[in-house]
DNA sequence: CATGGGATTGACT
DNA sequence: GTCAATCCCATGC
C-alpha cells in the first residue's frame, strides 16, 4: 500500500522514501536535514519536528561500548531503523547513519502529526484516563513510537522499504528553521548541541531550546 | 548468574 | 517539583 501525505488542498499523494545515501553521511547533516521529513507507519504519519544525533565518538552513544549484540544494528548498513527499549517501558526510533561499520544514528524525537491521528489517539490514550490532546500525540520518543504502533520488533528493518518509512519533505512545505540544543534526558557529553528543533512547533517535547 | 543503569512518561504533591 | 513503572543488556563476580 502506498503511503499518502496530504497536500496543500488536503489531497493525498504516495511518499517517496529517502534512499539509504541519504543517511551514509555525517551524522549531525542528516540529523539537522530530517527535519520536515514525513515518518510514516501503518497508516500514520507526521512531520519530523525534532532530532538528535549520536555517535560512537561520545559517551551518550550506545555504540560508544562497541559492537555488541545490542549495538549490531547501530554499527550497520545506513538507513535502516535502530529502535530499542528506554527505560523497560518505551521503543526509541533512531534512523542509523554514516557508512557501515561506524556506529551512528539520529534519534527522531518528535513529530506533528498528519494523518492517521484517529489510530493514534486510541493507541496513546491513558489508561482509564483522559485522551491525549492532538499536541501530546507525538510530541516525544516514546510518545511518537507508541503513537504510530512502532515496536522492536522493527529493529533493523530498512527506512526507504519499511514497514517504518522516512520520506522527503512535502514539496508544498516550507523549508522549516531550525534550532540548535543540547541533547535531552542524558548525563554524559551534555556539552554537545546535537539537538535539533522545528523553530516554534508546539509538537517539540520539553524542555524547549531557546529560540 | 546477579546486578544496575538508562536517549522516558504520566501521575501525583 | 518528585517518583515509580519495567526490560534489555553490559558488566562483574
Amino acid at each position: 500500500m502506498p503511503t499518502l501525505t496530504p497536500d496543500a488542498r488536503g489531497a493525498r499523494r504516495p511518499m517517496r522514501a529517502l534512499a539509504p545515501a541519504f543517511y551514509d553521511r555525517p551524522v549531525l547533516d542528516v540529523a539537522r536535514e530530517l527535519i520536515g521529513c514525513v515518518v510514516e507507519h501503518e497508516g500514520c504519519a507526521g512531520v519530523i519536528v525534532e532530532t538528535e544525533a549520536y555517535h560512537e565518538s561520545e559517551p551518550a552513544c550506545h555504540a560508544y561500548a562497541g559492537l555488541t549484540p545490542r549495538t549490531e544494528v547501530l554499527f550497520g548498513a545506513p538507513g535502516r531503523a535502530y529502535v530499542y527499549r528506554s527505560y523497560g517501558i518505551h521503543a526509541l526510533l533512531n534512523a542509523v547513519c554514516e557508512p557501515e561499520g561506524v556506529g551512528a544514528a539520529v534519534l527522531i524525537r518528535a513529530l506533528a502529526p498528519i494523518e492517521g491521528l484517529e489510530l493514534m489517539r486510541p493507541r496513546r490514550g491513558l489508561l482509564g484516563s483522559r485522551p491525549a490532546r492532538d499536541g501530546d500525540l507525538c510530541s516525544g520518543p516514546g510518545k511518537l513510537t507508541q503513537a504510530l504502533g512502532i515496536r522492536l520488533v522493527e529493529n533493523g528493518s530498512s527506512l526507504s522499504r519499511g514497514p517504518v518509512r522516512i520520506g522527503a519533505r512535502a514539496d508544498d512545505r516550507r523549508e522549516p528553521r531550525v534550532v540548535v540544543g543540547p541533547r535531552v534526558g542524558i548525563t554524559r557529553a551534555i556539552d554537545l548541541r546535537w539537538r535539533f528543533c522545528a523553530a516554534g512547533d508546539a509538537n517539540v517535547s520539553r524542555p524547549r531550546p531557546r529560540a
